[in-house]
DNA sequence: AAGTCTCCCGATCTTACTTCA
DNA sequence: ATTGAAGTAAGATCGGGAGAC
């Protein structure tokens, strides 16, 4: 079974996070890659190395995988020494009579202590009931009770889940069990954890690639424009006769697209079959006068300086 | 072939928190 | 300084599709 979830989790690994065109799918070609490798680092990772081991490169892969204005609340509050659920330090129910969820939203954010306890985070973000079954999750109101109380992770749990998330955006049942027991949280939330990573990275991924498509198109209405402007040149040179008789017969310019090579149709009755011709050879056979420059055929999407930026970090290794 | 299980995804709900007037 | 509305981020849930058994 986890064979199966594995592979099918590497395939939509490689696809789901390669929106965008396609333009940078190459690196995925290698998430298929030395599984077993990926779980013994996944078990160094997660097992042996302490997670406080691996904060200090928190701040910058977090920035690097959202650069632009996604500085989240929790990253703003953890900037400044705040801490945001500071309130909610331990949950009394490890029998699930009330859930620890109820004590943390039953307490207003205004409660809580403005210096903030770091030591007490991950036991307070962490659930008590993480020795609960996990049918305990979606749906799992066993207490018959339809809240919807919601955990605030940690700093260090949203370290960890981040740090994990950067090398297997998903996880097998033994990662999740894993990466689960180690924050102290049900595998469930880690599962709906990485759930939410994924479709928020692919959110802003979609993003990012509506934006590039954007300039794309103003860039081709701005090509389309000049190359308009251009034709009305043309014309008005063609409809001067003096002027028209001391010009080639005119031809007509079109790219292939593929080997961006020039074909040089005639349209004068003397040559009816088209030529190829290397793209600046075209260029300088042009014999008008100075002042009209031939459009040399551009490839918008080449001549764009946009950098598309790849917003997810997430890229197994090898 | 049909049923069940498990996983994932997309949409959505809900809550915690921030910002701003 | 306080407060409440609006906005945002993120955890959780729901329903459905897909693959494995």
């Amino acid at each position: 079974m986890a064979t199966t979830n594995e592979k099918d989790n590497n395939e939509k690994m490689s696809l789901g996070l390669s929106l965008s065109l396609g333009l940078y799918t190459d690196n995925n070609d290698n998430n298929n890659k030395n599984k077993n490798e990926q779980q013994q680092a996944l078990k160094l990772n997660l097992i042996q190395k302490p997670p406080s081991q691996s904060f200090p490169n928190h701040r910058l892969s977090f920035n690097n995988l959202f650069p632009f204005h996604d500085l989240s609340s929790e990253t703003r509050s953890f900037l400044r020494g705040i801490d945001v659920n500071s309130a909610a330090t331990t949950c009394e129910d490890d029998n699930g009579v009330s859930s620890p969820n109820s004590t943390v939203s039953s307490i207003s954010g205004k409660q809580r202590e403005p210096n903030g306890n770091d030591e007490n985070e991950a036991e307070r973000a962490s659930y008590s009931r993480s020795d609960e079954e996990e049918g305990g999750g979606i749906g799992g109101d066993a207490d018959g009770e339809s809240s919807r109380k919601k955990l605030r992770l940690s700093k260090e749990q949203a370290v960890v889940l981040e740090e994990t998330f950067k090398e297997y955006n998903t996880l097998n049942p033994k990662q999740k069990q894993a990466l689960a027991k180690q924050l102290n949280l049900r595998p469930r939330q880690v599962e709906v954890w990485f759930q939410n990573r994924r479709a928020r990275t692919k959110l802003k991924q979609t993003e990012v690639d509506c934006e590039y498509l954007k300039r794309c198109c103003e860039n081709l209405t701005e090509e389309n424009r000049r190359l308009q402007k251009e034709v009305q040149e043309l014309r008005a040179l063609k409809l001067s006769p003096q002027l028209y008789m001391h010009m080639n017969p005119p031809t007509t310019l079109t790219m292939c697209p593929s080997c961006e090579r020039v074909a040089v149709s005639s349209t004068g009755s003397s040559s009816s079959s088209a030529t190829m011709q290397s793209a600046p050879a075209s260029a300088s056979q042009n014999q008008m006068g100075p002042n009209i420059q031939r459009p040399i055929p551009v490839n918008p999407w080449g001549a764009m300086s946009i950098q598309r930026r790849p917003i997810e970090g997430p890229t197994t290794r090898p």
